[in-house]
DNA sequence: GCGGGGATTAACT
DNA sequence: GTTAATCCCCGCG
């Protein structure tokens, strides 16, 4: 049987909280995992998410320090990270952990919840999640917690089953690369590309 | 200043 | 499998 679909009404009741954000990069990675990201009256349910430590990750921005683009990561949690990748695909981020530590959750892939085409693939892939959402850099260090936030995030469906696997896209990053800091919700059709087969735990 | 490269995607061959 | 699109960031001089 179909589950009944979650109204926005619904979804606000379930706003993810500060301290959901302030715990280690990992747990949160995991823990977005069937939450809704909400946005221009759109939601789409995150299936897949990436972990990005602090300046001792060689794969995460972090690693230069505090820059321009990179300040965001190194306030408070639960603000918006989001940059320009490649020239054309804005890339979405959550701050988590403290501020200062500059770890943040890339949302790289998300299933059409609300106001979107019932089409699996419509957001599964970072770029094509933050056209979906119309998400860009206009929200870039964003409080999402804030009561007024026009992108906010809920609790939607909790994952039968969570995979693990390397990072995509970061080969350059030695060991860091090899990490198992994705996270995916397991054989769902939105995850982006060959999604990780390691169960986590 | 300049140049190389990137947490990607779609449209090719 | 390969490549263009497209641009900002960062490191170096």
């Amino acid at each position: 049987m179909t589950r009944a679909p979650l109204s926005l009404a619904q979804l606000r009741a379930r706003r993810l909280s500060r301290r959901f954000f302030a715990r280690p990069v990992e747990a949160v990675a995991r823990g977005l995992l069937g939450c809704a990201l909400i946005h221009a009256g759109r939601a789409a349910m995150i299936v897949e998410a990436e972990a990005y430590g602090g300046p001792a990750d060689l794969a995460s921005h972090a690693r230069f320090g505090v820059t321009a683009r990179t300040a965001p990561m190194f306030g408070p949690p639960g603000h918006a990270y989001v940059y320009l990748c490649y020239g054309t695909h804005e890339m979405f981020n959550v701050v988590t952990g403290h501020a200062g530590q500059a770890s943040a959750v890339l949302v790289r892939a998300a299933a059409p919840l609300l106001g979107l085409p019932e089409d699996p693939a419509v957001a599964a892939g970072p770029g094509k999640l933050t056209r979906a959402l119309a998400l860009d850099r206009r929200h870039n260090a964003l409080d999402l917690l804030a009561d007024d936030s026009p992108v906010w995030l809920a609790r939607a469906r909790r994952p039968p089953k969570i995979v693990c696997g390397p990072r995509v896209g970061v080969d350059y990053a030695g060991a860091w690369a090899r990490a198992p800091l994705r996270f995916a919700w397991s054989a769902h059709p939105s995850v982006s590309r060959p999604a990780p087969r390691t169960p986590w735990p």
